[in-house]
RNA sequence: CGGGGCGUGGUGUAACGGCUAACAUUCUUGAUUUGGGAUCAAGCGACUCCGGGUUCGAAUCCCGGCGCCCCGACCA
């Protein structure tokens, strides 16, 4: 993409009604713009991003069996209603609306009850099972205070899968495979080292605990008691005898750590299929509830989150796997043949389809240095009279700050590590 | 939902109740520059969040609303 058509600007300074690093930088580098508290739309180098980690997502969703689907955001109220959280007293922190014809309709702040009603249609019988729909979905929650950037959203994006299972012990297998996969996940974001799974609340789903993916980060919200050795965590909600002696762990070994949830996985056994009548045949010709499981990822959370963990006083530092472009192409100002070498460059790049921002603008070299510290993209390459002139080009590593000369050859072989 | 802070060009700030609301930056034009937001010159850009009130006079004081941030509570 070229950097001159790029509608974006970046700015020296973030509007002063934002203060989370993470939205500030993102604002700055021109990723998101923020409509009103809590409410951020995605421009085209975040959007790039959001579809990086989505795409990450998507992959591990589909390798255990996901089925990807777009489920309505707006929600009868009828389905709430049979599972008793349709009421404001319940659940807070709804956003509900009115038909034309005064009929109530709700705005998914999750999709539990949905998805079990739909799969009424298509599961009847133990053939049917297990099944796992899944999607990626704008979510919103009327939050009382939303704060900190990226990380509590009245409107985020999600990706939420639901485990349709017959049994218990095959739910638990599935959830298993689920905790591994979500390890995948963060691993391929980069995140692996500092994201534990975390022993939880299991919230209002007649569950004991649920797990988190609880990444460290003085910019979390919450307050988790880690054990970096043992890998485990727990919770400061649910940190008590009882769940030290299921994780068989004492409190000396753990340390108090802040962290952002980047993930919840329930099982929900039939916490929603019983009420709203969720049920299949069993080989034996009877009639049985379905297990339920749910599994969250906070995808624009998550964008969030690598802002926050990897971020410098120069700005932004992307992972290379959700980076919105690997490469940056800057040329600098010089004799007529610099700019026309650039020009090509881009074009052998883009032909290879190596993923290039060029900064093609006709600007001074602090400038675009600055620009390009502060959009983050992994490998900055330097096209100027010195790199002509050496024949070779200049590559810098924006998180390491390493620079180092490279052929054109390694550059077009695309693999600069 | 309790508490605190704050709304002034696009952005960040300034201005005692009193001149044409100032400065920086962005943007436009030109010059000069060209490896870390350089320099110079000339411009564009604001009913000071909205509505009321006090006053000869309000960005400034008072009341109401709306919005934003922070702390806490809450948090499928």
């Amino acid at each position: 993409m070229l950097q001159s058509k790029l509608f974006t600007k970046t700015r020296r300074e973030a509007p002063k009604d934002e203060l989370a690093k993470n939205a500030e930088l993102l604002i700055r580098a021109g990723f998101i713009h923020k409509e009103m508290a809590g409410v951020y739309s995605y421009l085209p180098l975040g959007w790039r991003v959001i579809q990086k980690i989505i795409s990450i997502v998507r992959e591990e969703m589909n390798a255990i069996g996901g089925q990807e689907i777009e489920l309505s955001a707006l929600q009868e109220k009828g389905v709430w209603e049979k599972t008793g959280r349709w009421d404001d007293q319940v659940v807070d922190n709804w956003f509900k609306t009115k038909l034309k014809n005064e009929t109530e309709v709700g705005l998914a702040y999750t999709h539990e009850a949905a998805m079990a009603e739909l799969m009424k249609d298509h599961v009847s019988s133990y053939r049917d099972l297990p099944s796992y729909p899944y999607q990626f979905q704008m979510k919103f929650r009327n939050e009382l205070r939303s704060k900190s950037g990226l990380f509590r959203g009245r409107e985020f994006l999600m990706k939420d899968l639901y485990s349709f299972n017959k049994t218990t012990e095959e739910l638990d297998l599935f959830y298993e495979e689920a905790i591994k996969t979500y390890r995948k996940i963060f691993d391929r974001l980069n995140i692996g080292d500092s994201t534990y799974l975390t022993l939880a609340s299991g919230g209002a789903f007649g569950t004991d605990y649920s797990h988190e993916f609880q990444t460290l980060t003085a910019a979390g919200e919450d307050t988790i008691y880690l054990s970096k050795e043992k890998k485990m965590a727990i919770n400061k909600e649910v940190m008590n005898e009882k769940a030290l002696k299921m994780l068989k762990i004492s409190e000396k070994e753990l340390t108090e750590e802040r962290a952002v949830e980047v993930g919840n996985i329930y099982k929900l056994g039939d916490f929603y299929s019983r009420p709203l009548g969720l049920t299949y045949t069993t080989e034996e010709g009877n009639e049985q509830a379905v297990i339920m499981g749910s599994y969250g990822i906070g995808i624009s959370r998550l964008m969030g989150t690598i802002v926050e963990v990897f971020a410098d006083d120069k700005g932004i530092v992307w992972p290379e796997s959700v980076a919105p472009f690997k490469i940056h192409l800057v040329y600098l100002t010089g004799n007529d043949k610099v700019k026309a070498y650039a020009d090509k460059l881009y074009g052998d790049l883009v032909g290879r389809n190596i993923e290039v921002l060029y900064d093609d603008r006709d600007l001074r070299a602090g400038e675009k240095f600055q620009d390009s510290d502060l959009m983050g993209i992994p490998y900055r390459i330097i096209v100027s009279d010195k790199t002509l002139e050496s024949g070779r080009l200049e590559m810098k590593e924006r998180k390491s700050g390493e620079v180092k000369m490279i052929s054109e050859e390694e550059l077009l072989s695309g693999k600069l590590n």
